[in-house]
DNA sequence: GCTTGACCTTACAGTAACTGGAAGGATTAT
DNA sequence: ATAATCCTTCCAGTTACTGTAAGGTCAAGC
C-alpha cells in the first residue's frame, strides 16, 4: 500500500512517516519498482504504535526504546514501566508549572479592569513583580 | 554596565539578551568605545519585564505586543487583558491534554507488573489501543 | 611589562519534531 | 492526451534559545 494509505491507517501524516524513516525510528520501507514506498499490515501496525506513543507525549527517543522493547520478546516489563513512570513524572512537573502560571495570570487578569483606560495591574506586575508564590 | 551584570539583574543569560536584540525584541544596546554593550537601569527594567513575561509562558510575539503596550501610555488595559486571557485559555487547554495523557498512562502503569517478565499491558495498549476516554 | 583569566564580540551550528514548498517523475481518471 | 493526484528528494522554516569557535579586551597579580 502507498504511503498515504498507510498514513491514514496509522493516523499520521505521510511527511511524518518519511521523517521517521529519515531519523531511523522505523526501518526503511520496501520500495516498489517505481520507487514508491510500499507498506504492509505490520508496518502500519508499528506506525500506529508510534502514533499512540507520541500521542501520549513520549519523545522520539523514548519511542525508539519502546519500539525496541516491543520487538524484544525477552523484555522485562519493568523497563517499559520505568519509561512510563518517568513520563508521568514529567507530566506532573509540567502540570504543576502550568498551574502556577495560571494562578498568577488569573489573579492579575482579575485585577485588571480590561477597559479603555491605560492603568493595568498586569503590566505593573511585569514591570515590578511583587513577591508572590 | 556590561551584559553579564545586566543579565544577572534581569535573571536572563547574556546569550538570551543578545538573541532578543538580534530578533528585534529589544532595541540595540548602546555600545562603549570598545564595542561592548552598555546597559542602563531602564534597559535592565525592560529585560526584567521580558523575563517575567516569558516566565509566565508568553511567546516572544506576545512579549513584543506586551512591551509595546507597556511603552504606550495611551494603551487600553483591555488589550493587555485579552492577551493574558488567551494565555490562560492556552494553559487550560494544555493542562487538560496533559491530564488526559496522565490518566491513560497511570492506568496502564498500574496494570503493568513491572518485573522481569515480558508481558506488559502498556505495550499491549500501544499495539492495539482499546477504546478508552 | 607581561601573563593569566575572565570577560566581551560575532558567526555558525544544533536542539525537537516536524511542516511547507519546490522541482520533477508516476499513476489514474476523464 | 491531458489534468489531477499521487509519489519522490531536498532544502528551508518553525520556537526560543544554547553551544562552540575564533578572536578582541580588560583587570589583577608578579
Amino acid at each position: 500500500m502507498n504511503i498515504s494509505d498507510a498514513a491514514a491507517r496509522a493516523g499520521l501524516p505521510p511527511k511524518t512517516i518519511r521523517y521517521y524513516e529519515d531519523i531511523g525510528l522505523i526501518s526503511p520501507a520496501r520500495r516498489r519498482d517505481n520507487g514508491y514506498r510500499d507498506y504492509a499490515a505490520r508496518d502500519v501496525h508499528i506506525l500506529r504504535f508510534l502514533s499512540r506513543a507520541r500521542g501520549l507525549g513520549f519523545s522520539v527517543d523514548d519511542c525508539r526504546a519502546l519500539v525496541a522493547l516491543y520487538a524484544d520478546t525477552d523484555r522485562k516489563s519493568g523497563d517499559v514501566k520505568d519509561i512510563a513512570l518517568r513520563r508521568i513524572a514529567d507530566i506532573d512537573e509540567k502540570i504543576a508549572e502550568l498551574r502556577t502560571m495560571r494562578a498568577t495570570l488569573a489573579d492579575l487578569a482579575e485585577r485588571c479592569h480590561g477597559d479603555d483606560r491605560p492603568d493595568c495591574p498586569i503590566l505593573d506586575d511585569f514591570a515590578e513583580p511583587e513577591s508572590r508564590a
